[in-house]
DNA sequence: TGCCAGGCCCTCTTTAGGGCCTT
């Protein structure tokens, strides 16, 4: 299984060939995905330039997407994305198809920061430092405080700002902690809104051996494979989904436990080995110093143990799926950041004070 | 032969040591 495209409770798209090739899997007894790839070109860049989703609504799911390896002048981040169409699925009576033809605008390259005219001036925080303070912050501004006055001003100027910030849960599983040597293996998404096309992931063949297969179960096996897509052509539709969630004109908040230290040196490692950069406009979040926060507010020592699983276990969240797969450890994170933020009383707006960029 | 991840946080403290977190 290698690509996930779900709505509300997750489908599997499971290429078993590389090319030219339709494919359905099952996953979760009734849900299937279909997927579509197709060879248009000799170059190896993919471009995912159709999309078929999906949609069903009641209980059942599917998504079909159509990737197909780019020409000409086109580049990874300048691609399209196409609607196209649904399977619904009939459990007792097979399938009833239905295509539905629907553009998505899903250029990547080029977008204008929104915020960026607001960093050269920031009067109110400048008023409450010292003059040392100011001195160095007027020498060494970093990106860090940019974007929290990013965010500030955004509360500032729009009281509506919650209902236009998209909360995404991410995960990675690696081939170890090194950011040079190591690699990707599955990534994770999950927008915390829900609905449809709400939840990505995708294993990603990391091009070397995977020593650490007692860890997450994934083996060398399933990810080196011609039918596994690189991070360098994974990282068009990573950049697309994350965009088909982003509200116009909206921030886009992306959360991972241990996020400052691992998963997003590790994301912006990889992007930089692909000659990509983390979107400016993306903000980040780590939930484990907001764990430390609630234990020692419930007087636990410092450090206590903090980690996902051992959160699960405070928060007493039965566990569903494997531990350390990617998508599993995405939703135990949707649940522990709930009562995180509810512990902490912590409202959107006040999250939105602990976030950073990739580059910070 | 030595190194082998890196950052945060706390303590038995102060500039070092060690545990924790991510795979």
């Amino acid at each position: 299984m290698t690509c996930r495209w779900g709505g509300d409770r997750g489908c599997n798209a499971s290429p078993a060939l590389w090319r030219n090739m339709v494919v359905l899997l099952p996953f979760r007894g009734n849900e299937e995905v279909v997927v579509e790839w197709r060879e248009v070109a000799s170059r190896q860049t993919l471009l995912m330039s159709e999309c078929f989703c999906i949609s069903i609504t009641g209980m059942l799911s599917y998504f079909t997407y159509s990737l197909h390896f780019g020409s000409g002048r086109d580049s990874v981040g300048n691609s399209s994305l196409k609607v196209l169409g649904s399977h619904k699925y009939e459990p007792e009576g097979g399938y009833s198809r239905k295509w539905i033809s629907r553009s998505v605008n899903t250029k990547t390259g080029g977008k204008k920061d929104t915020f960026s005219s607001k960093t050269s001036i920031r009067p109110e925080i400048s008023e409450e430092t010292s003059s040392i303070k100011l001195n160095k912050y007027e020498l060494e501004t970093t990106e860090l405080e940019r974007s929290q006055y990013y965010v500030q001003q955004k509360i500032a100027d729009n009281k509506d700002l919650e209902r236009l910030v998209t909360i995404i849960a991410f995960d990675i599983e690696t081939t170890g902690f090194g950011r040079e040597n190591d690699r990707v293996i599955e990534i994770a998404f999950q927008d915390l809104r829900g609905g449809k096309n709400s939840t990505f992931q995708s294993l990603v063949n990391p091009g070397r051996y995977v020593p650490n297969t007692h860890i997450h179960g994934i083996s060398n096996n399933m990810v080196n494979r011609s039918d596994v897509p690189s991070m360098e052509q994974l990282i068009p539709i990573l950049l697309k989904y994350i965009q088909s969630r982003q509200i116009p004109g909206g921030v886009v908040v992306l959360i991972a436990h241990n996020a400052r230290t691992f998963d997003v040196p590790f994301l912006k490692r990889e992007f930089s080995r692909c000659s990509c950069k983390i979107p400016p406009d993306w903000l980040f979040i780590d939930t484990l110093p907001l764990a430390r926060a609630v234990m020692k507010s419930k007087g636990s020592k410092v450090p206590s143990k903090v980690s996902l699983q051992a959160l699960r276990e405070y928060y007493d969240i039965p566990l569903v799926g494997s531990a350390h797969r990617a998508l599993s450890d995405v939703h135990l994170l949707a649940l522990v950041l709930q009562r995180l933020t509810h512990d902490l009383k912590l409202p959107i707006s006040g999250l939105l004070q602990s976030s950073f960029k990739a580059s910070n």
